[in-house]
DNA sequence: AAGATCCGTTAGTCATTACTAACATTAGTT
DNA sequence: AACTAATGTTAGTAATGACTAACGGATCTT
């Protein structure tokens, strides 16, 4: 489905964030993924079921084990989304960075 | 901050997406943006305080109103660190291309 | 100065989600 | 066929997040 809402979705996890970043650096299996991690291998695997259905993984059997990698097609929407959106947003910025006279600002 | 993990999970709410796409139009106040949308004024104050968190909206006063734009420096880290990943994936993938034979494919 | 308007904040509730522990499943091994 | 290894799944719990209602604080109007 490529869904953008699912996307954002599993990519506002910590953790899932860190799988997709090791996955980044080439193929892995399920449990070299959950090596190192403060969480059990029963949260990876049910993460790593999040990030699939996203569409931004995708697995392969290889005997007992499970090899997964970074599905591209899965991160192209939400690129094309967020390309969309920046630019609209540097327009909108463009168009009214002129009449900003000297109202008091606010940033956090 | 512009901390990229804040910016994805404001970014993972469906009615906070809608505020960022109301504004990539143009500015507006907060009753503006509220008009329309299934929740109260102060779920969307309280949406409004987390996009300003995440340095994806700034605010300004002008009377007894505020008047929000999005703010597009908040925005490039995400952007930056999506390429950067993008990029990974792409060579990422594109090294393993051969080497992934003929297994079964599992794909949701 | 009193009231109205616009907005943010707080308190409390409900739904969602991330987590662990235990079990189920499949594929190799001896 | 029994055993082990690697992984997914389920049940139940704890933590997080989104929401409404009520209140508080400014600013403008009359």
């Amino acid at each position: 489905m490529t869904n953008i809402s699912a996307a954002l979705l599993a990519l506002a996890e910590p953790t899932r964030r860190q799988l997709l970043e090791r996955l980044a650096a080439g193929p892995r299996t399920a449990g070299a993924l959950a090596e190192g991690l403060p969480v059990t291998r029963s949260a990876v695997s049910q993460h790593l079921k999040v990030l699939k259905d996203a569409g931004l993984v995708a697995d392969r059997a290889e005997g007992t084990r499970r090899i997964y990698r970074i599905d591209p097609q899965g991160l192209g929407p939400l690129r094309a989304w967020l390309d969309r959106f920046w630019s609209d947003a540097l327009a909108s910025y463009a168009a009214e960075v002129d009449r900003t006279a000297d109202s008091k600002e606010t940033r956090k």
